[in-house]
RNA sequence: GCGAGUGUGGCGGAAUUGGUAGACGCGCUAGACUUAGGAUCUAGUGCCACAAGCGUGGGGGUUCGAGUCCCUCCACUCGCACCA
């Protein structure tokens, strides 16, 4: 029989989901295992990133499953999105309509990558029945004082008549329309993420099943530093500037003050006075720039003089306050004292500016001119001009200013964080509602709980411009839960990162009506054992999945701090690109024989990039498990390279694992009468015997301790060699014992097999006469005294190279294995006319000699 | 600029504590077989002036012994970036 992967993998596909083999329920007698992969975007189809990413997911789940552990493995739709909302104005296809089909198409395609979800938890973030409790967890974040209401600046296309994310503003203009794009003050929903920096901050600490790099990610992030906040007076005015400063021990030096052009005192400094005019055009022409360009590299400092002064609290210095275009009004108070000798920005402004420059900090080993310095003295050395503290260590009088500030009462100690609060409101449709009411008699008014979920409505046109909510009638309009009058409804949908930050949680028990999870379910599978994503996940869905499961556990839901135990970074799928200078990116097929077959122009084979449809170096999943199978495409994507790593797709290596799968088939289907005999469980131990046996015992433990540290690559390469060594070995398997001995070691090979390539698995397993399945198999154990041999070959070294092997009985005397070494052919030649130094013996390992 | 990481054959990638570098796969070379298959099987395959010598980005060091440890330089990748 050949081995004929499509109606395999169809017929066990439909076995697997007849018997339900992974449907789990809570079971407290069995050790759970929650094994989960991030949920796709129903973009319509999957892509090679996505079969990674479930392919690593279902060898660790069905490895853990065939330990014997309760095994949680569930898949679901993070549904909410732009791109359905962009398909419908394109096409006039309601939202819902498109993304359930493409929800349909997508799990028919990870049907047929054989993965071992238990479908029936499946959930789609769109489904009220979802968003619906997603609403009552927000209101009672409001009851907490965890949701507040606030106007920022956004961006704003007043074509489009809506609020753009920052990466929508291209150029300084919309994406869509080309509108010049403007800021508009906007009121939004946000969540407290910051009441949570501290301990988000901790745990990054306590998450040793975590990569250290996405950890550090994170605590970068969250931004936290050390310093102190000081108050300056403005002179001749009852206003304090405040200003946050991580070097206070330049406190001496600050000569002037800069304020951030978004900052209220910016132009409440300059109103009625003559800087009034030119001043708002200033902040106005800052402001119009889009993120990007004010944040350039080499961006040039720029400012305007206020007319108004600061008091430098300590040293009395008449400091000119300025609006600066570089200072962000995101960090800290918003405004900065500038010490225009120890911070190369302010070194800048000061001699743009012609500024006083005063050294408070000088080298151990030279001193500083501030007429001729170049650049500012940022580091860290002794005190000067700074009164009291001169003569001291800078770094450690930092402590003592902030308590001569506390003293004095002009400034106290302060701890910043870079992480700002989660604005979650955003002007679509296609996202949870808000579930908000706005009374013209009783202001902001919760939905009542009774009243959830607040659903989208679907009188509803898709034209492009603005929300489509605001003109639903039957939406906006509603009346106040307090007084009966009529109101209007929030329009505002949630950040789709929401529905993902806590979708886990409701897997343990997606179908509850009465809650958003049950309490003992999500006792017993939570936390997440083992998460796996792509690192472009690294910061915000993971930060904010963090945030919202100490928000749950502190509304009295949970009870443990995090979500995710382990994390597993994918790397991308990458391949070849070609490219011509006439017709840019190339499919590989419009190439021949280096030549572009479009103009005959010299092609240049570009870098191996991640795949991408611009780059025209997809690799499509339908076509490769249609062509070659799933086992194969799930062998190879997990072969290539190890999990974390960036995979390089290679036509030639899918057909590489393709072979080792017919060779498998081929040796069990040459053996498969042994499973017919009858074959004695005890006999002589001969070399085969031996062999064998050294062969399945070393893998099984290679294979395990592998997968344990998912290195799934090697595990991979592990069963290849082994498969390698059976096939060698079969023409020496003689006698009724050997048999026995091989017939079992095929089955340990089909057994070891079945989390990578489950469908050859199971066929191989039925055609050897086994009535059960082998994906509900126990996970073979090893004895350690059969992966080692007795007589081992090892190294002779001279001088520390190579000069011969010998081969010794494990665990011989060293003398004897000494003299083994020195009397062997290859070694004397070395050794004669020589004087031996020094003779080391490693244990079982080598022998290194030293002559003169 | 800051932070993290990577660098090993023609290619993807292996190498517990420092202990025979190159597992496994691809590719390549030669051959066998054929019921011509997506074949399959056997042998070989780091480099080289081939008994020697050289080899894990370059240079130095520690050691009997270094891909692995130390110093130094270089290249690339990723993340953050005017963070006061």
């Amino acid at each position: 029989m050949k081995y004929n992967h499509s109606i395999i993998e169809k017929k066990w596909q439909n076995i697997w989901e007849e018997k339900k083999v992974f449907k789990v329920e809570k079971d407290n007698k069995k050790p759970k295992y929650y094994c989960l992969e991030m949920f796709p975007y129903p973009s319509g189809k999957i892509h090679m990133g996505h079969v990674r990413n479930y392919a690593i997911g279902d060898v660790i789940s069905r490895y853990k499953f065939m330990q014997g552990f309760n095994v949680i493995h569930p898949m679901g739709w993070d549904a909410f999105g732009l791109p359905a909302e962009n398909a419908a104005i394109k096409n006039k296809v309601h939202p819902a309509k498109w993304t359930y089909s493409n929800i349909e198409n997508m799990k028919v395609q990870l049907k047929k990558m054989g993965l071992s979800y238990d479908w029936d938890r499946e959930i789609a973030t769109c489904d009220p029945e979802y968003y619906k409790w997603e609403q009552m967890i927000f209101l009672q974040m409001y009851e907490k004082g965890l949701v507040y209401r606030k106007k920022s600046l956004q961006n704003w296309c007043n074509d489009c008549h809506t609020v753009l994310a920052n990466e929508q503003v291209e150029d300084g203009k919309c994406w869509r329309c080309g509108e010049e794009v403007t800021k508009k003050e906007i009121n939004s929903w946000y969540f407290k993420i910051t009441d949570y920096a501290e301990e988000l901050l901790d745990y990054t600490y306590k998450l040793p099943g975590w990569p250290e790099k996405v950890l550090i990610m994170q605590r970068n992030w969250i931004g936290k530093s050390y310093g102190a906040e000081v108050n300056f007076k403005v002179e001749n005015e009852d206003i304090d500037i405040t200003v946050f400063t991580t070097r206070p021990d330049t406190l001496y030096g600050a000569t002037f003050m800069l304020l951030a052009p978004e900052h209220h005192l910016s132009k409440e400094l300059i109103k009625g006075t003559e800087y009034e005019c030119e001043g708002l055009k200033f902040i106005e022409s800052i402001l119009a720039e889009d993120k990007v360009s004010r944040m350039a590299d080499d961006k040039e400092k720029k400012g305007f003089f206020t007319g108004k002064y600061a008091t430098n609290p300590l040293t009395g210095y008449r400091m000119p306050i300025y609006i600066a275009n570089y200072i962000l009004m995101d960090y800290g108070t918003g405004a900065v004292m500038a010490v225009p000798a120890h911070d190369q920005r302010d070194f800048e402004f000061a001699r743009k500016y012609n500024l006083k420059i005063i050294i408070v900090i000088k080298p151990n080993d030279r001193d500083l001119d501030p007429e001729t310095m170049t650049e500012a003295y940022a580091e860290s050395g002794v005190m000067v001009n700074s009164d009291k503290f001169n003569g001291m260590d800078s770094e450690k009088v930092k402590t003592d200013i902030i308590d001569y500030l506390e003293s004095l009462g002009i400034g106290k100690r302060a701890v910043n964080y870079r992480l700002k609060d989660w604005g979650i409101s955003r002007q679509r449709y296609w996202g949870a509602p808000i579930p908000i009411i706005y009374c013209d008699y009783c202001g902001i008014v919760p939905v009542p709980y009774e009243d959830l979920p607040v659903k989208l409505p679907i009188d509803v046109e898709f034209t492009g411009i603005g929300n489509p909510l605001d003109k639903s009638e039957s939406f906006v309009n509603v009346k106040c839960p307090k007084c009966g009058k009529m109101a209007k409804r929030e329009t505002d949908t949630m950040d789709t990162f929401v529905e993902s930050s806590w979708y886990f949680l409701r897997y343990c028990s997606p179908k509850l009506d009465t809650a958003p999870f049950d309490k003992d379910e999500v006792d017993y599978w939570m936390p997440v054992d083992q998460y796996i994503g792509g690192v472009e996940h690294a910061i915000l869905h993971l930060l904010y999945s963090r945030f919202y499961t100490k928000v749950l556990r502190d509304l009295g839901y949970l009870k443990f701090d995090e979500p995710f135990q382990r994390l597993l970074t994918q790397g991308m799928v990458c391949k070849e690109t070609y490219r011509c200078e006439e017709h840019d990116w190339l499919y590989p097929e419009e190439v021949e024989n280096g030549k572009c077959k479009l103009c005959g122009k010299d092609v240049e084979v570009g870098r191996v990039e991640k795949m991408s449809k611009s780059k025209k170096n997809v690799v499509d999943p339908d076509n490769l498990i249609d062509e070659y199978g799933a086992d194969t495409a799930r062998l190879f994507s997990l072969f290539a390279s190890p999990p974390e790593k960036d995979l390089e797709w290679n036509e030639q290596g899918v057909e590489g694992c393709f072979r080792f799968l017919g060779r498998v088939w081929r040796i069990v289907d040459k053996n498969v009468d042994l499973f017919k005999t009858e074959l004695p469980t005890t006999g002589e131990e001969t070399k085969v015997v031996k062999d064998i046996l050294y062969f399945m015992h070393s893998t099984i433990k290679k294979v395990t301790n592998d997968i344990e540290k998912y290195q799934l690559n090697t595990a991979v390469a592990a069963i290849m060699e082994y498969s390698n060594n059976l096939i060698d070995i079969e023409p020496l398997v003689k006698s009724d014992y050997e048999k026995y001995c091989y017939r079992n070691a095929i089955e340990n090979l089909i057994i070891m097999l079945a989390p990578f390539t489950p469908h050859i698995a199971e066929e191989m397993w039925n055609i050897t006469g086994h009535e059960d399945l082998v994906s509900l198999s126990l996970w073979p154990s090893f004895d350690e005294k059969y992966t080692i041999k007795d007589e081992i070959v090892i190294a002779v070294q001279i001088n520390g190279k190579v000069r011969g092997e010998i081969l010794i009985q494990r665990g011989m005397a060293e003398a004897e294995v000494l003299k083994m070494a020195k009397n062997n052919e290859k070694v004397a030649k070395y050794l004669a006319d020589k004087v031996l130094v020094k003779e080391i013996y490693v244990k079982d390992k080598l022998v290194s000699l030293v002559v003169k």
